[in-house]
DNA sequence: TAGATATATGAATAGCTGCTCATATAAAAA
DNA sequence: TTTTTATATGAGCAGCTATTCATATATCTA
């Protein structure tokens, strides 16, 4: 069951199955990667943040339709939709003084409905 | 272009395109479902809980495996277990003194899938 | 039994994050 | 031009979070 006996810098323990974690280690994708994807995900870890890809996912609208729709601050709206442009995952166009956002991923609904999936799934 | 002046409680703007946030209203899940979705994301939103998703994923592990794996504390990886174990993304089962994890949810993969290709999009 | 080992967990803390508030900027209207 | 309005943004802060450290618990071994 236990292969070695080995310890590394941090891990302060001593049973480690080598082949097993040599193998996973090949097959994980590198480490920037998966600090990039999640960076994504903390973008939709916020309940703001993810009303407003869905709102945005229905329509586009302009910072004051969603302060209004979600009943927050413009500002408070705006710095988050800073964020989600940063992400790349809303665009914007301005129209006079008005600026008008939209989605600019359509793999965002795919994602949310895949996390609806889990959350719905009762064990 | 603009519908109506209204002023909402929190919004401190008044151009509001009403039909059109009346519209995504009635589309919008309920606030419950959205706050459940963020809660998932955020969970997702980590890179060392990252890691020890994609590497469930590859093959079971006991705690010292991660911990070894990913060279960060057997306490560190622990912590993060619970906090996934919580979030039903993962299963234990003990043999003698070795705690075996492994994935609770198959849509993980798909989700991390979607994630990825929003990241290797060049725009 | 006592000792060793794998894991879990509570407390403490440093760093991060989302909001508020005040203010700046941009564009239209007067 | 000045005023008004929509949006953007920097500073500050309260709350959260990921880790560390110490220690508890569970299980096997001697």
């Amino acid at each position: 069951m236990v292969d070695k006996y080995i310890t590394a810098d941090r891990c302060d323990c001593e049973v480690i199955h080598e082949d097993v974690v040599n193998s996973v280690r090949t097959k994980m994708p590198k480490e920037e990667t998966l600090y990039d994807l999640a960076e994504l995900f903390k973008v939709f870890g916020d309940s703001t943040r993810i009303r407003i890809l869905w709102a945005l996912d229905e329509a586009e609208m302009c910072v004051c339709d969603i302060a209004y729709l979600l009943n927050m601050t413009q500002s408070a709206i705006s710095h988050q939709l800073r964020v989600l442009k940063q992400a790349k995952l809303v665009r914007n166009r301005r129209e006079g003084k008005v600026v008008y956002y939209s989605l600019d991923d359509e793999h965002v609904k795919m994602i949310f409905d895949q996390g609806l999936v889990h959350i719905n799934e009762d064990k």
